[in-house]
DNA sequence: CTGAAAGCGCTAACAA
DNA sequence: TTGTTAGCGCTTTCAG
């Protein structure tokens, strides 16, 4: 008899009319508000809980414009995006942060296909289904800046921006490329003279950033890179990769590949080949993900931060929401893993190349 | 000058102005209902477009009490969950099912916490922020669904029920246990006569469907398991099992293993034994995950079509929110696909096992 | 065929 | 400290 229990879900009226109190005095307790005694508040808390009342999301979305959910939308050809748990990880961080704070995450899956791309943006940014976007993959020269100044939404990139893009990012502490330039020393330690780079697609500005990183560690130790080539992240073409590399004439010694997945087939090729790893070439990844402890040799990688990453640029969003204190996340620079899959250069394989 | 220009979003209001007609007549155009004569609907559309007009989620969220947003909350440990493409996988299709129906998939990662789960799928509920849910990984006695009516949400499960659950279910087509029978009777044809078997966790259905069919494809060529062993999923419990296998007296010639990550494992793992594969054991996965053509050997695996298992769930979910026609998406069958995991006994190790 | 008007559930002035 | 009330942007009767 208390209200219109049974008939649907119950509405702030229903929780005021049980307490006895108004619905102004039931919204200001939930949303924290001053200027309520305590015994009412205690009266309207425990008519919430009672019937079990949260605000709607709608009303409080088309009340005040918040919408308390954040987009994000990833263009991936699909068999890449399942061949590779990157996003897994960078979206568990991404929650951590949101759900305590009460926002939700849409996710968007588009191909690869930049008009789906754009009209994702648009239609979460029109319907106004979500307060701001989290942008994933830096991209050299990238549109969706543009775009999201033009939907007026806000928005956090997720890694480094290629130029000083207007957008916050979130990016790892310390030196960025501590990694790729650990890899390198750790290689050339060993004996390595020849080392090869297989790098990521060149639109993604990483791609840049850890080249050049490689490069110059080399140069810091007056050799030049024998020889770089540009995959796409796909095994496949890390196959491609590795077979060019092991039929050229002076072939390499060790190689670093841009990701997980792409050394993990760099393994196999090899294997395939005939070439020991890492008794003939030595193989670096970059992420870490779980698969680098998995196969064998186990994976010699650059471990990245990628749940903190999530948190750093989930909470970044949210402070530029007004909806978290500026309190930033830190994200651990990227470090070195060594593990089986790098050893020293044998002498055979050091002498006798072609 | 036309309307409030500028000064935020548009709104129906303004699209009425510009097209000279109330705003009743813009929802009708907007919504396809009839009764709108062919110029004005033109004038209305014309408008829209050139406000760049789109309903507001909210406002028509707060009116029809539909969302258009579905929920999808997953369970599981953030290492296993970034270990394992499956989700992707998922997601992907249910995306291409969603997408094209204007609707948003709203996710939540929750840790291994039941509590957390619980507390998800209550929030997203009260806050009538999703017209319901899509359910992934059926689990034995699944307590989401008394959850979920209680909460009066729409929910279809991704995959088998326990018993006769009272959601509605994607599943494969034709025989569910066709991958795993072929996959052992793959195995025998080769030779093989000790066969073991690596299972998932007690409390999914999968993992008792998938081991009947493995106990009752060996029980109808007259053999019974070598032996049979449960595991977690993780990399680390599929190392233990080959271990345990591959120290005893009478040890097995061949492995099946319920997903694709436990088989890679179990692939190094032998190698770090000593133990060929597929010269001296036989190893078989469990999803055709991209990793399954990445290692060496390649991977003799069980193929899901958890594209269109998403899709055919996401499908399920919007006919019966009523948002869809009957229209029910075609799941593959299970399909073994045999890579290089697989060969015929080798005489030696046939023979002498300890 | 078209338009006026009543809310959907909530928040924030403003009054009391 | 508390209550009253006017919308937020949209859909949907119900009249015209």
């Amino acid at each position: 008899m208390t209200g219109r229990r049974g008939s649907g879900k119950p509405t702030i009226a229903d929780v005021a009319a049980l307490a006895g109190v108004s619905v102004a005095a039931v919204s200001k307790v939930v949303n924290g508000k001053g200027g309520i005694s305590a015994p009412t508040r205690d009266r309207v808390l425990r008519a919430a809980a009672r019937l079990r009342w949260t605000p709607s999301a709608a009303a409080v979305a088309l009340r005040g414009a918040r919408t308390r959910a954040v987009g994000l939308v990833v263009r991936r050809p699909p068999d890449l995006l399942s061949a590779d748990p990157h996003f897994t990880r960078l979206i568990t961080g991404v929650e951590a942060e949101l759900s305590p704070a009460g926002h939700g995450l849409l996710l968007h899956l588009v191909g690869d296909d930049p008009a789906a791309e754009e009209a994702a943006y648009r239609r979460l940014a029109d319907e106004r289904r979500v307060d701001g976007f989290l942008l994933t993959e830096s991209r050299v020269d990238d549109t969706r800046f543009a775009l999201l100044r033009e939907l007026g939404a806000h928005a956090v990139l997720v890694g480094t921006p290629w130029r000083d893009d207007p957008v916050p990012s979130a990016r790892a502490g310390g030196d960025r490329e501590a990694g790729v330039r650990a890899a390198v020393e750790h290689l050339l330690d060993l004996g390595h003279r020849r080392v090869a780079y297989v790098s990521g697609p060149e639109d993604r500005v990483h791609t840049h950033h850890r080249r050049r990183a490689f490069e110059e560690a080399l140069a810091a130790r007056g050799l030049a890179p024998a020889r770089t080539l540009v995959s796409d992240f796909t095994a496949a073409g890390a196959v491609d990769a590795v077979r060019a590399l092991l039929g050229a004439d002076d072939r390499p010694t060790a190689v670093l590949l841009a990701n997980d997945t792409m050394a993990v087939a760099a393994l196999s090729a090899a294997r395939r080949l005939g070439v020991d790893v890492p008794g003939e070439l030595s193989v670096v990844g970059h992420d870490d993900l779980p698969l680098a402890e998995l196969v064998y040799p186990t994976l010699t990688t650059v471990r990245q931060d990628l749940v903190n990453l999530g948190r750093a640029a989930a909470r970044l969003l949210l402070v530029a929401l007004g909806e978290a204190d500026d309190a930033p996340v830190a994200v651990r620079p990227p470090e070195l893993v060594v593990r089986e899959s790098t050893a020293g250069v044998r002498r055979a394989a050091a002498a006798g190349s072609r």
